[in-house]
DNA sequence: GTACAGACTGGAAACGTTTCCTGTGATGGC
DNA sequence: GCCATCACAGGAAACGTTTCCAGTCTGTAC
């Protein structure tokens, strides 16, 4: 080491003197002052080789590019930095066997820690995860039962709480839009809007449901049009729900296609409240499932448990709520936004207002 | 190492026979099935340490929910994911001081590239970058007399495109929202529409710009209405181009609120050519920069560097293109979307058709 | 039969840290 | 004045690889 040369001590000592323990006043300004000179940093690697910790955590989702997902890494992001530790962003790929092989090549050590939320689970998965040589945390259902520690959201209760504002409203027959059954979250929204639409308080209304190919908004699309284009006995849909906001969207273009205003002739609801669905025309009502509070608490989960915390598998829920906004307000607005509602509200306020009222 | 211990070989032999080179069959048979016995995978840190490699890439911008860094993060993980390479994110803070820190931690060396797009630059952080341990690529302006590796756009021409366009369909008075001119981009964009409203093609027409806070829809919505309740002698403004999606979906907000329609009363474009433009109500005439493109393109540069290739610095440059779709169609369409629009079009393909438009 | 080449294996060093352990000098108590 | 205690410094080991070097063994050519 260079250092030590420089000032003429023992690598024992300036390794001390520069984590400031157990070195006397002298020591520490003598190596303090050559590190300085030399623009000396400490080197990763040795570090993380002796210490046995790389300060890294990985985050892995099957498509960055999804604004739920962006928002989980921004959160993740900023728990983890102030605490030294640097997000390595990696792919699971879009089958359960490439998240396996992921969760496998945590073997090799380049992390502490893995975040992770996969769009499929199956027993293969969990039992990888369960033997990981690090922290594992999943984002998505919750695994209790199998002692991982995750980070859940009840998407199906969510499902009903945009059901019960649409009845509220005056709808009664409600399309629901959703994406593929066989993801974890697809299967949850189904059970919720199949649960919502069977209780007493939707007795004798109609509910439909028309699957998309994939949680976007091109999918969406194409699936609205299916759906819209069947009018049942009870006469003409007069509002979807959709399982995300990209789908949403999907939805207001193809009822635009359609010549249905929105919210008059068709509310739609989505999920998520992402960005996109807060500065949509007409602004979208939107579930929100927390997702930089869901990236925050699994941040700040992997992060207990790279430290010596052995506790039990912990569980966090994050609660859903419903965010209402034009595309389901009752009564049609002029094409003018006044100022006073309230997703004119939403874009006005500064981007890190979302973080507060996803709380 | 137990591998070798469990093959009954020494340290030397395994690590060839695993790596594939100057063993013999049966060493090598012998090893994997010991390293098979006990799912071994080589420790990524010890390989770092001798290799002097850690088969890690940074990746790093203020801001990494703006959807064009996204869209560059998807390609960059792309283009290295391949090769072995991790990607890590970081971030430069909003100042150009924190991005030097940033440059500087490089000296710790848990990586071994950088690609970094900063907002603002100045000599100093020139000079971190010129010195910096490891190899560089800046996305944003070309940095060729520095020396610095480097993947810019002209936005300045793409301001142009979007200015000859406005021009093109009848539009004579031309309004201009722009993010802060100290920014890199902020003041490209400013020399851009500066350029293209004092050529002879421009003669006799009113343009004025009027500066938002920042890049997003809330400084869009703001300066929008700041820019539109003034009435220049000329008449009122028939359009206003933005400089980048965030702001321009301000500008479409802010023209509702006053009634305006789009594109009939005011026709509106932006740039970065988003998916959030591209699914918009009216869908967002947009000025593409090849966001993923560049992404790309600064991934295969630093995949060179790590490699031995020592020519000089390259600059890649990646030519804008006008992307129009509704928000500035000649005439005003009916509220319903017709199938054959481009904005239609675009939405109905897969996300991955955008990377072949942007090509 | 000898010599040489070639194929392969094992020992050992090196990468840059942190930390245990031992040693030294000083200080203070009796 | 001597001994115990304490504060601090240095030596050395260890983390898990890869690779240089030397050595062994086999096979082949003369």
């Amino acid at each position: 080491m260079q250092v030590a040369e420089r000032a003429g001590v023992s690598l024992a000592s300036t390794s001390r003197a520069l984590h400031g323990t157990g070195a006397s006043r002298a020591m520490v300004d003598r190596v303090r002052a050559a590190a300085a000179e030399l623009g000396y940093s400490p080197d990763a690697i040795g570090r993380s080789l002796r210490m046995k910790r790389t300060f890294q955590v990985a985050f892995a989702v099957a498509d960055i590019g999804n604004p739920v997902y962006v928002e989980m890494l921004t959160a993740i992001h900023e728990v983890l930095a102030p605490h030294g530790y640097r997000v390595v962003v990696m792919s699971t790929g879009h089958t359960v066997a490439s998240t396996i092989d992921l969760v496998r090549s945590l073997g090799s050590g380049f992390v502490d820690g893995l975040i992770v939320s996969p769009l499929r689970t199956d027993d293969e998965l969990v039992k990888a995860i369960q033997q990981a040589p690090v922290p594992v945390v999943v984002i998505g259902r919750s695994l209790e039962k199998q002692g991982i520690d995750s980070v859940s959201t009840d998407s199906a209760a969510g499902l009903g709480q945009a059901v019960a504002h649409l009845v509220e409203i005056g709808r009664r027959r409600i399309g629901f839009v959703n994406g593929p059954l066989d993801t974890t979250p697809g299967a949850a929204r189904q059970r919720g809007f199949d649960a919502a639409t069977s209780g007493p308080a939707f007795a004798g209304d109609h509910a439909e449901t028309e699957q998309a190919d994939d949680f976007t908004v091109a999918a969406g699309l194409a699936a609205a049009r299916r759906l819209l284009s069947r009018t049942p006995a009870a006469g003409p849909f007069d509002a979807v729900v959709a399982a995300n906001d990209l789908l949403a969207i999907g939805v207001i273009r193809a009822a635009g296609e359609l010549g249905l205003s929105v919210p008059g002739a068709l509310a739609i609801t989505g999920m998520d409240d992402t960005e996109i669905g807060r500065v949509f025309q007409p602004s979208l009502t939107s579930v929100s499932l927390g997702s930089a509070e869901r990236g925050r608490a699994a941040a700040r989960l992997v992060l207990d448990r790279v430290g010596d915390v052995v506790e039990p598998a912990q569980q966090i829920a994050i609660g859903p709520h419903l965010v209402v906004r034009e595309s389901t307000l009752p009564a049609d607005p002029p094409a003018a936004t006044p100022a006073d509602l309230p997703g004119a509200e939403d874009v006005a306020g500064p981007p890190a207002s979302k973080e507060k009222s996803a709380r």
